[in-house]
DNA sequence: GTAAATTGTTATTTTTCTGTGATAACTTTA
DNA sequence: TAAAGTTATCACAGAAAAATAACAATTTAC
């Protein structure tokens, strides 16, 4: 139930799908049935087997084919059949995150797109933090970083896992870039150094986020 | 992705290696890049072109190698810098392992995030202990020690083991090192020093933890 | 194309931790 | 009981890690 952040990604054959999906954990997951490389249906099976918590949503290409793979059992948590609307396929990953967010008690994420601490409130989808009732400005990298860890309370994360997951993989760039993000964004949103709310410094590892989720 | 056993071969040289490594099909391979006969690098090419779905782990002496190494693109899945903690070899091959799905079935490399002892909780992602209801500041070294420690219970482990699993293989210091972060570990987790609960002292051989996962 | 802002890097200072040596306390053995 | 060997304790210096500040490079905006 952690790891979540905003990253998309898509793999256009069966094999690089599942690796991808087994590699992190994800808040869904959307599964073409008609995939070079493997089957869907296996690829299904194998991820049910692993990711138990992630909802996968399946696409079929005809009607015929759906009854057929409801037949199967495979474990998919809801289909939809082409063609379809975006705004369907949107309707139904809300409501596969609303039902999972229901089964795993992390509340929120589809729901409202505010994270709110005490004193700090990020609007996802605006990319604006408001501290202490003021909005303040943030960069792109200062943002994507207080985001991540808002997103993942109480984790401790290394440099290079932040440098993975922030930056993004096969990034290279030095461990200590992090150091002078963090000490950017900490100026803007800490107001005692020596009392840090926000995200901590784990000595000889890392950082966490450190405040309680108010909603 | 079958064949799987738990069958372990090591080969000393390069050129053995190769040929041991093409002979049958592993799970993993684990390959230094400096070896005698032949240089890993050529190794890791001529295995990636035969061995395409065999995940390779390589171990490099220095991290300018590494970088060396990355430039090259021999086609290795992981990469690790010489010294490291057979804790961290372990973690990366299974993550490897997981990564190719090559434990399908095996539900034994399941890892519980929280290990609980009676009146002792090891929180893992977070890097927390919570000793009597209490979290207690612990630092990286201390963690470490006592995570690895929690993770084999009744198991003696000599001083010069725990240097090696704790510390890194490679890494050369004085035994009584462990005998100082022992001291200062029991400090904060154990309340009375004539009835050791947790991590007890084997006389003339090291150390062992005693108490009863409860999870 | 220039200026401004952001990001990444380097250098310096500050903080914290870890390894070590000295010594005390404890076990075992003779 | 003494001696030898092993472990516990403690304080401190130096090492490692992180914070900070300043600078260079890159990107973005105009």
């Amino acid at each position: 139930m952690s790891e979540i952040c905003d990253k998309v990604e898509v793999a256009n054959n069966g094999l690089k799908g599942l690796q991808l999906a087994l590699d992190r954990e994800w808040s869904v997951i959307i599964l073409d049935l008609r995939l070079p490389g493997m089957s869907g249906l296996d690829i299904c099976k194998q991820l049910r087997a692993k990711a138990k918590y992630t909802p996968i949503l399946m696409l079929t290409a005809k009607s015929t084919e759906l009854d057929r793979v409801l037949g199967l059992e495979v474990g998919a948590d809801d289909y939809l059949t082409k063609p379809f609307s975006v705004m369907e396929l949107v309707a139904r990953v809300k409501a596969l995150l609303r039902r999972f967010d229901k089964i795993s008690g992390y509340a929120a994420i589809s729901q409202n797109n505010v994270l709110k601490f005490d004193g700090l409130d990020i609007v996802v989808d605006e990319r604006k933090v408001i501290f202490n009732d003021n909005e303040i400005e943030l960069t792109a990298k200062e943002f994507d970083l207080l985001y991540f860890f808002a997103c993942n309370p109480d984790k401790v994360y290394k440099r290079s896992q932040l440098l993975d997951q922030v930056w993004g993989y096969g990034h290279d760039g030095y461990e200590h870039t992090v150091n002078s993000h963090m000490n950017r964004l900490r100026n803007k949103i800490e107001l005692d150094p020596s009392n840090i709310k926000y995200i901590k410094t784990v000595w000889g590892v890392g950082y966490k986020f450190a405040a309680q989720r108010v909603n």
